[in-house]
DNA sequence: AAATCTCTTTCCAGCGCTGTACATTATCGG
DNA sequence: CCGATAATGTACAGCGCTGGAAAGAGATTT
């Protein structure tokens, strides 16, 4: 019977040809039954669309890519798949990506130069269509130097080449809308959590940028005993961070952080030290991760709009791939500041 | 000169044969060189290099794959990226399959079972060498049906077929660890969250199992109504599912949760009625995520062996791939219980 | 009944790379 | 200084699929 040869040890590869040859017809024949091509006798779809189910046939993907030289994959390269922000934004776009028909694979680059480099360099060749990659190390022109060929859609605030597209949110308008809450709330000693010992990224920057801005407008001094450094972007050095400052004998009110992490490493740190949030100290993190909303108390957060961010770099990336070859188009995508307990709307 | 040729308006993807050609060699001979093929005069190879050099050659992976029917690529298939615990836990596949020369392909099933289903049929068909997959709605025999040959190793408690590798942490035992945990401190009315309305899930139903074994053996009877149902796998149906319990009357000194996400919920109901934890209800959550050392109290929480756990998975793959044709291999890896605040160590 | 169209189906040349088989030197002991 | 062994290099047939050209088969027209 059939069915046993089905069964074979090694249930070999059923290849398009092994169906042709079963169904008395030809692999192109095969081929368009398989694309639903229109033009096909419907007698003959069925006799090989059964051909198709005896052997369950799988058409080989990577055969199909040689041929057409399409992937139908893109690459997402992220400093780390587990920071909360990261992997939200990776499920946004791996939901993306299977709306309009692509799969994703996802690179950590752990904010390494080096693993950041691979991503542009002989990694990704013919692997994917399209790299849509948030760079944390990588500068402008280390990127324009690298930028191979391949699609290419950046992310966050680290780099923008003149000739790569580029989706971020206005960082130094969030700040500064973070920062004037805190003021509104009558913070006036307001400490901003995040920068990384001796090493400022890009991102962190403009977020200062923005603190700043904020302050001087109010007439507050810059204090630069306020700016916490911490050690690395994890809830432990925010919280060490905080700690420090306190031990240190610092006074402050308020407190922009960086990101949710930080956020939440201040949160503890403060709760440690018996003071209350927001009565004591309010606090805004940033990213608004689903964290926030869990935190106790609930935790205030600049809130990029991911889903518009997502959709922004998917309609460049594909219009790169459908072959746009000008300047680097620079969107910016809306955010908003989420009001929870940590610093809540002033009455 | 030959840098306008690259310069040119496409950057035309540059291919062996054109290396080759530049070089004055044979297509193999740049291959050669390529691989760090050891018989290749230093001259040649130097003058090869060059070349590759010059054109930027990249090896186009999709080409090489066809021809060698490796893709170096595996797929893990989970329910949600942005679920800390499958987060974290890609995180380390992704280091592990680093280490291991593989690249990961992520797939998000979202828990449905035509996702689940497309994992084990045509979506992967000669894209991966292998199938990382924890499935939550698909059974043993779903799976046992559709295994179509792709070496596949599976995780969780959901399904576990005869003939396919498995890997998973001894749920009943963990979850009787953290019952008696609870009963040691005092505890004597122990709710267990997690379990999804009129839908139990296999993983869910080991935990629920151990729980109760945990209270027969200390003679605390069991109460259905203490089996606390959410809807959905989400930290914010947790925090609905409790704080409903707790309006409804229910009395209880500790929690049994299904998940780190079901916990934080918890906590936050507890904490938004006034409760204490751990005095007034002590907590234990579940998958150790790095939520368990920031929420407030910190949260006592079962810890699978994470890395024990990728290890075990990729060894099988590898197996798998390397050929084993063999049953199924069955492996159980370590677990403890992390206490923190949420129900500490008993004096 | 021949000529013309239109719809179906087949043929076959790649896509870019690697593995095998073979051709061509170099190297070396006797 | 020769044949044998080892070291280098080349040729070319696939890997499984697709795209376009061309052939075959009916249907329609004159």
């Amino acid at each position: 019977m059939d069915r046993t040869e089905l069964d074979g040890i090694d249930m070999a590869r059923v290849r398009l040809i092994d169906v042709a040859e079963l169904a008395g017809v030809s692999m192109k024949t095969v081929s368009n039954v398989v694309h639903s091509y229109p033009h096909v006798a419907p007698a003959l779809r069925k006799k090989v669309q059964a051909a198709i189910d005896q052997l369950g046939y799988r058409p080989n993907l990577t055969a199909r890519r040689l041929a057409t030289g399409k992937t139908g994959m893109i690459a997402l390269a992220i400093p780390e798949i587990d920071h909360p922000y990261f992997s939200e934004l990776s499920r946004h776009m791996a939901e993306e990506a299977t709306r309009r028909g692509y799969r994703v694979i996802i690179e950590q680059t752990l904010s390494d130069p080096d693993l950041e480099r691979a991503v542009l360099s002989d990694r990704e060749a013919g692997l994917v269509d399209g790299v849509i990659f948030h760079p944390v190390r990588m500068e402008t022109l280390d990127i324009a130097k690298l930028d191979a060929g391949t699609p290419l859609v950046l992310l966050g605030e680290a780099a923008m080449p003149v000739m790569t597209d580029h989706v971020m949110i206005d960082n130094v308008a969030a700040a500064l809308d973070a920062t004037r809450h805190l003021l509104a709330s009558g913070c006036r000693r307001i400490a901003f959590l995040g920068v990384i010992a001796a090493d400022i990224t890009g991102s962190t920057k403009q977020r200062l940028l923005g603190y700043q801005q904020g302050l001087l407008e109010a007439n507050v001094p810059l204090d630069p005993e306020l700016v916490f450094t911490a050690q690395e972007f994890t809830a432990e050095a925010g919280l060490r961070s905080v700690t420090e400052a306190i031990e240190r004998g610092m006074r402050f009110d308020g407190v922009v952080c960086r990101d949710d992490r930080f956020a939440i490493g201040a949160l503890k740190a403060l709760h440690d030290s018996g003071r209350s949030v927001p009565e004591d100290v309010a606090v805004v993190g940033w990213d608004n991760t689903f964290l926030a909303a869990y935190t106790s108390p609930t935790l205030t957060s600049v809130a990029p709009k991911k889903t518009a961010l997502v959709a922004a770099a998917f309609d460049l990336l594909e219009e790169r791939i459908a072959g746009y070859r000008g300047v680097g188009r620079h969107v910016i995508v809306g955010h908003s500041l989420e009001l929870r307990e940590s610093a809540p709307r002033t009455p």
